[in-house]
RNA sequence: CGCGGGGUGGAGCAGCCUGGUAGCUCGUCGGGCUCAUAACCCGGAGGUCGUCGGUUCAAAUCCGACCCCCGCAACCA
């Protein structure tokens, strides 16, 4: 490692993710955005430091470890190394990753509570920041759950039994006496909370007043001690936000890590999703206001990805997962898709179908194909010499290129410095679209027919080339892996990412021999057959074991080249007669058919298979009444393993087109009559 | 009068702050080209920009009223 110090620094975080489960598209979602924003700065110059971490305490974690029969350190052991795994896969740039339950933090939290609690030695009665009170609340005493912080009575939300009133003494910020600080923040720099509607939002609520935070508690066993007061444990977000601190070597014992702290902090960045931006846009500069530290420079709150228009939530079972998508289309797929399709702060829609069409459109047939045909013509009209610019533009169009490639350029990096992602992207694609214009326009390959226009040649596929080149380069945040191969194709040297703008434009750099060799880059994707495989993915995840799906059938795939990772496979994988001879189907019929409560798309069925009456349940409601199946002929999967749906368990898999015209499934069928218990293959 | 987001050709979105031929991607119909990944290019069809009213020479864009959709327990970006 060099030490870049005359660079200047740019430290952004993702909050850390509560290690209880494991993460979606969303939780991705936010740690990409930052990924391309790390790139973005390193190839502006910056020193960069980019941390995220997980967030591994309280009560949530306490009980899904009980649950399980783990101790809670078994149990975030094993889901931060879920996360730390996919941000691998995910080609994260993190420099940083931060544990609530390290031995670091637990020091950082202490120290900066030590910290203000000296301060307040200074300070008024009335305006300690923090002091002791009797903490009022609802509290669930058969889940260990705090239902609510006032005394009116409330239920449970996991057993729904009335809470218990209960009051200890806990710790407490007076968030009440930073209300004039905070206004005075949000005044002085509008730009600390960002976009500007979510300051408009956060300021009107610190307007209309603040109430105190409790910020521990002693009910709780899984936290961090509170320093002289051991019975205490400090509570959620005192806890975690001070992680962004600890992250990058706060109160560290190690010299170098807290040269690291004194080099970085504030943070230039905290992205956050909306639904958190309460804490970091209030709590957490009230928090350093009171232990006297520099706060951080921006929070920026971006929106959500919505599955088919509705939240994404574990418990609606519409949960998208990003380790599928990833291994059948690539990184760069889920990057490209989340950033062009999805206008950065405002909600957005997440679905696979538009994923795969976005892959073909933009960079398969968009980019792709360019550098593919530019590259070709390239190689077979000049034995892959890249072209030489021309000392003058023979022909306005070729000027106008120029000019478009210059604004394309200022264009995309202003987008990318307002985190407009999908500006900057259509700003570049703007210009591949161009360029296949451009050709079509001059057409090189009738040129090279003709040797009197050898020159006019030349100057056409530079044209092409350059803008490949300046596309390429500017993709890159976005698109790391495969702009890095056309980089290496175009023929150009070294690591794209290590490039600066400085040496964007033509001749900064002294111009290579010849370009590499050619190959695409982006495969194009069978829409159904991937759609199957992600699907088929994500159901492994969501239920281990239940289908014997292959985890990663990229063929030959060493998982060290991002280039196999990258390219999806385009034929399907074949299976053997042997293969489909392990599934045992047979005809049934349906003796009854139930709904089941709170269920609509799920009937509980008994269908006789000759020998047996199974209960097999089918997602089928939305296509069948009850009444209609019963005595109709069906197939049934009869050696699948048992599953539990709805608490009931299911004990084989109905047959039925997934999908018929209007989204219903469409039972499969005989023509004719057959005995039940027939096999079937 | 709880808060916030949104309503633009068949689908998904941009444009709205800084009024002035309504744009992009996909889909669809027809044509061209052959360098390229069944790719690329050209053209057509398809929109009263939620409704009503106001400001203006001019409104998707500004102002007002209204209608409709989504999110706001917990988990969670």
């Amino acid at each position: 490692m060099n030490r870049p110090n005359d660079k200047p620094k740019f430290y952004l975080t993702t909050p850390i993710y509560y290690a209880n489960s494991r993460p979606h598209v969303g939780s991705a979602y936010t740690t990409i955005v930052c990924d391309v924003i790390a790139r973005y700065k390193r190839m502006c110059g910056f020193d960069v430091a980019y941390l995220t971490g997980t967030d591994e305490h309280g009560v949530n974690i306490e009980r899904a470890a009980e649950t399980k029969g783990i101790t809670p350190q078994q149990l975030v052991d094993s889901n931060e190394k879920i996360f730390r795994d996919l941000w691998k896969l995910l080609g994260i740039t993190n420099t940083d990753f931060v544990r609530t339950t390290s031995d670091l933090h637990a020091r950082a939290v202490q120290t900066l509570v030590r910290r203000t609690l000296e301060l307040d030695r200074n300070r008024e009665e009335s305006q300690k920041a923090i002091y002791k009170a009797k903490y009022v609340g609802r509290y669930c005493i058969y889940d260990n759950l705090y239902v609510s912080d006032t005394p009116e009575p409330a239920n449970c939300p996991t057993c729904g039994r009335p809470a218990e009133l209960i009051s200890e003494d806990n710790y407490f910020f007076r968030l009440s006496a930073y209300q004039g600080k905070l206004l005075e923040l949000y005044t002085t720099h509008p730009e600390f909370v960002r976009p500007e509607f979510r300051l408009n939002e956060w300021k009107s609520f610190v307007e209309s007043g603040l109430k105190d935070v409790s910020i521990s508690r002693k009910t709780i066993k899984w936290g961090i001690p509170w320093p002289g007061d051991p019975e205490h444990v400090f509570y959620v977000w005192y806890d975690a936000l001070t992680s962004y601190m600890s992250g990058i070597g706060y109160a560290s014992e190690s010299a170098d890590k807290r040269a690291q702290f004194e080099r970085f902090w504030p943070a230039d960045l905290h992205m956050v999703g909306k639904e958190i931006t309460r804490f970091h846009a209030v709590y957490w500069p009230a928090f350093l206001m009171a232990a006297e530290l520099p706060l951080p420079k921006q929070v920026f709150a971006h929106g959500w990805l919505l599955f088919e228009q509705e939240k994404m939530s574990k418990s609606k079972g519409n949960v998208a997962y990003p380790e599928p998508i990833v291994k059948v289309l690539g990184n760069d797929a889920l990057r490209y898709y989340l950033l062009r399709e999805v206008v950065f702060g405002q909600d957005g829609n997440f679905s696979r179908e538009a994923l795969i069409t976005r892959y073909n459109a933009d960079l398969a047939n968009g980019l792709g194909n360019l550098a593919s045909r530019t590259l070709t013509m390239i190689e077979q009209y000049f034995d892959g010499r890249i072209p030489d610019k021309p000392g003058a533009w023979p022909n306005d169009r070729d000027g106008q290129i120029e000019r478009l490639k210059q604004d394309t350029i200022s264009d995309a990096t202003a987008s990318y410095d307002r985190f407009d992602f999908s500006h900057a992207l259509e700003a570049i694609w703007r210009l591949v679209g161009e360029i296949d214009r451009y050709l079509v326009e001059f057409q090189p390959w009738a040129l090279a027919k003709d040797a009197n226009k050898r020159e006019r040649l030349e100057t056409v596929l530079f044209v092409a080339y350059d803008a490949v080149r300046v596309a390429t380069f500017l993709a890159h945040p976005v698109l790391p892996e495969a702009t890095q191969r056309i980089w290496t194709q175009l023929g150009q040297n070294g690591g794209l990412g290590a490039q600066s703008f400085n040496d964007l434009p033509w001749g900064q750099t002294p111009k290579p021999l010849r370009i590499g060799k050619t190959e695409a880059v982006f495969p194009r994707a069978e829409k159904t057959e991937v759609l199957e495989r992600i699907e088929a993915m994500e159901n492994e995840i969501r239920n281990p074991g239940s289908t014997p799906v292959e985890p990663a059938a990229t063929p030959g795939a060493s998982a060290s080249t991002s280039a196999a990772a990258a390219a999806p496979a385009v034929a399907g994988a074949k299976i053997t007669i042997d293969d489909f001879a392990k599934v045992e189907l047979r005809v049934g019929v349906v003796k009854s058919a139930d709904r089941i409560q709170g269920a609509d798309k799920l009937l509980k069925l008994m269908v006789d298979i000759g020998d047996e009456v199974r209960q097999v349940l089918a997602g089928i409601a939305l296509g069948y009444t009850p009444e209609e199946l019963v005595g109709r002929k069906v197939v049934i999967v009869t050696n699948l393993a048992p599953r539990k749906m709805r608490g009931l368990e299911s004990n084989g898999m109905l047959l039925a087109a997934s999908a018929g015209t209007d989204g219903k499934p469409v039972l499969c069928t005989f023509a004719e009559d057959i005995p039940v218990g027939s096999k079937v293959k």
